[in-house]
DNA sequence: ATTGAAAGGTTCTCAGA
DNA sequence: TCTGAGAACCTTTCAAT
């Protein structure tokens, strides 16, 4: 086989993190073929560069926050950037997402309880700058979060010349 | 102060990983007051238990997935479980939601290119089981992706009696 | 940019409470 | 269920390539 490309490398360490993302750099590097130290490099210039990030992911009801609502948002001409703005700036909020359709952005809030959610929705909400329209979906179920394709292309070793 | 409860140690041990989901079990029991072994055990029993997880996101333009796509699926009477497990089957499809409102489903995938989202959408959707209407939103930009609440209610250690 | 080896720190196991 | 000490393992640093 050639030899992988550096960039090859770098999503190799990442779709395995993917897989186990407390696996050791020992344990990657037998896996990717690199010593430890250059998959340690490699790491963290990865996320140096913004590449991928680790992250905890809580059971919003284990933490006491088990009303998932997700806020679909028309904005008024010109004012999604502002009204995106004042979205981040909320921390009932935990994801902002700018999309294109009919809604110009999706919110995604956890909440202690549906009436906290519904004073959120009806006092901070419905009184921002710029918000034409919105649409409030509760969440019932994940029933997926997984990215398979990160188990694609794990060789391209098989390759004929 | 009262000791925290068993259940607020668990709480401002997720807390914590999530502020920094790399720190060693050595920090993480300096910050709830527990010795090294006691927080390892709770790590482990949490993550048994489902109440959070280790992940590593992925910057999907990185990963040569740059098409981030939303769709809205509403389902045929009775036809959402038969449809979620369609979705859930998919390896395109990396988040499955069961929402309330006009849709039923909100489904997320990563894709090579716009052409392979169309392909996607044209031959592998529009063929499920049970579906109804569906509508594409493309995703144009993170804007927020924090749950910032994890830094709220750090102390009950101010109550007075 | 990578390797290999020594030093330092973390995790794991186990005995004791 | 927790603690503390020792062994095993991982990470970090550094000289060399």
């Amino acid at each position: 086989m050639a030899s992988k490309s550096s960039i090859e490398k770098d999503r190799s360490i990442i779709r395995e993190l993917i897989r186990d993302a407390r696996q050791t750099n020992v344990a990657l590097a037998a896996k990717v073929g690199l010593s430890e130290g250059a998959v340690r490099r490699r790491v963290e210039r990865l996320l140096a560069e913004g590449q991928f990030h680790f992250a905890v992911i809580p059971s919003p009801s284990f933490m006491g926050r088990p009303v998932h609502t997700m806020f679909e948002i028309q904005s008024a001409p010109g004012a999604t950037e502002q009204l995106i703005e004042q979205l981040v700036a909320m921390p009932e909020i935990s994801y902002v997402y700018h999309v294109t359709g009919q809604f110009d952005i999706v919110a995604v809030g956890y909440f202690t309880s549906s009436n906290e959610m519904r004073t959120f929705w009806t006092e901070r909400l419905g009184n921002l700058d710029g918000l034409m329209e919105s649409r409030t979906l509760m969440v019932l179920r994940v029933a997926k979060r997984a990215h398979e394709w990160a188990r694609e292309m794990a060789t391209d070793e098989a390759d004929p010349d």
